[in-house]
DNA sequence: ATTTATAATTATTGATGCAAAATATTATCA
DNA sequence: TGATAATATTTTGCATCAATAATTATAAAT
């Protein structure tokens, strides 16, 4: 029904970033199941969109499909947390050091601006996160890997569906921050040694404050 | 026709299967449009299984949906290719690592039994690519962290894209063997550092052979 | 009373059909 | 003769429909 035709996007693209947004909001609990009719029906939309769109949440691993059981959201064990920590440590300190090889001027530049709409988002947290996340991928574009980007993409999903927020310990926004002005001096310094294990860091912190 | 019922996965797990060999075989040539019509009749089923296959295979990065064009074999550019070589080593002697320090003695003695396989398989190109294949994901296994074995397993599905497989290369199997070797050795003197930097070699290497 | 088997219900998976969109082709006009 | 517009064909994308598999509940037998 009234289902506007400007679809510029296929549906089951919206309809997979609808998903990720009720899972993230953990209004779809992790390891709860599906219910591929209700979900169609609430929608207004048939369940064929909805399964290509579940097909595609399964390969960033936000859901599970069990065979002839359906659809299940993702539960992260403290061990998954770990392990994606640990991936994203190493693949976004790599693009770190790439960036500090290899920027030009005008690009360390805009990661500065981001960084200090960081300092200035500091205590709305909503706008903090989202900021950070901009920042973050921003300095994975400008290392120039577009397959990295996707990898880090998915794991930074895979992470958010973890319900201890590091961002929501007491203290862990300002030590972020601390970590992230080192990171981009070690930028501007072009020092792609410290700036891959100023990422390290960063990350080895996160995961403290997260489990 | 006769698709016979013992469809203990999926079929579109089954579908993404065939499509993967028909990809890998050179069959479905990089940049070539799927006609989706076509391989449905081809092989007795509806599009809608087919095409939750190719949702699978996008995500995987194989093939590349446009928006009402349908889907598209990814071709893998030079550049491409270096970046996934890149990260192939990146995550690989990061697991490399990890294996010296923390695998098992029956562990390591597995991976030694998996090598002489590699050695006895030498003349024979297919097997020998089969038997590497399973050496680097037995390794990965062994390192115990399954979202870098999916990533490692979805950046070398891209890497066999490539039409240049850096193994028909004249004198580069030998010298894949002389590298496995190397890290082989490197894993059970449990020097980690070693076996990190025998990884990276030989990546850096196999790119040198494959463009 | 407990266990096993069968039947019924429920939910997933696959097929078919239809509508909308994009591209290619043809015809007409300048 | 070339360009533009209209039409036709091709192909994607969505919905509806049918069937298959699994689980649960009930009944019967030991």
């Amino acid at each position: 029904m009234a289902a506007v035709t400007l679809t510029h996007r296929a549906l089951y693209e919206e309809v997979a970033e609808l998903l990720r947004q009720r899972i993230f909001s953990r209004e779809l609990e992790p390891g709860s199941w599906i219910d591929e009719l209700k979900l169609a029906e609430e929608y207004g939309i048939s369940r064929t969109p909805l399964r290509e769109a579940l097909k595609v949440l399964a390969a960033e691993g936000l859901i599970t499909m069990k065979v002839r059981r359906g659809a299940y959201v993702t539960e992260v064990s403290e061990k998954d947390l770990v392990d994606v920590y640990h991936l994203l440590s190493l693949l976004e300190s790599d693009a770190a050091g790439e960036v500090a090889k290899r920027a030009t001027d005008a690009e360390l530049e805009e990661l500065k601006a981001l960084h200090q709409d960081l300092e200035a988002a500091e205590p709305d947290r909503e706008k903090f996160f989202e900021i950070n996340e901009r920042f973050h991928m921003r300095m994975l574009e400008l290392a120039d890997n577009k397959w990295r980007n996707q990898m880090v993409a998915d794991l930074r999903k895979v992470m958010k569906l973890n319900r201890h927020n590091s961002l929501f310990k007491s203290g862990r926004v300002t030590q972020s921050l601390q970590e992230h002005r080192d990171l981009l001096h070690a930028l501007i310094q072009r020092n792609a040694e410290d700036a891959v294990s100023r990422v390290k860091t960063h990350f080895k912190n996160g995961l403290n404050a997260a489990v």
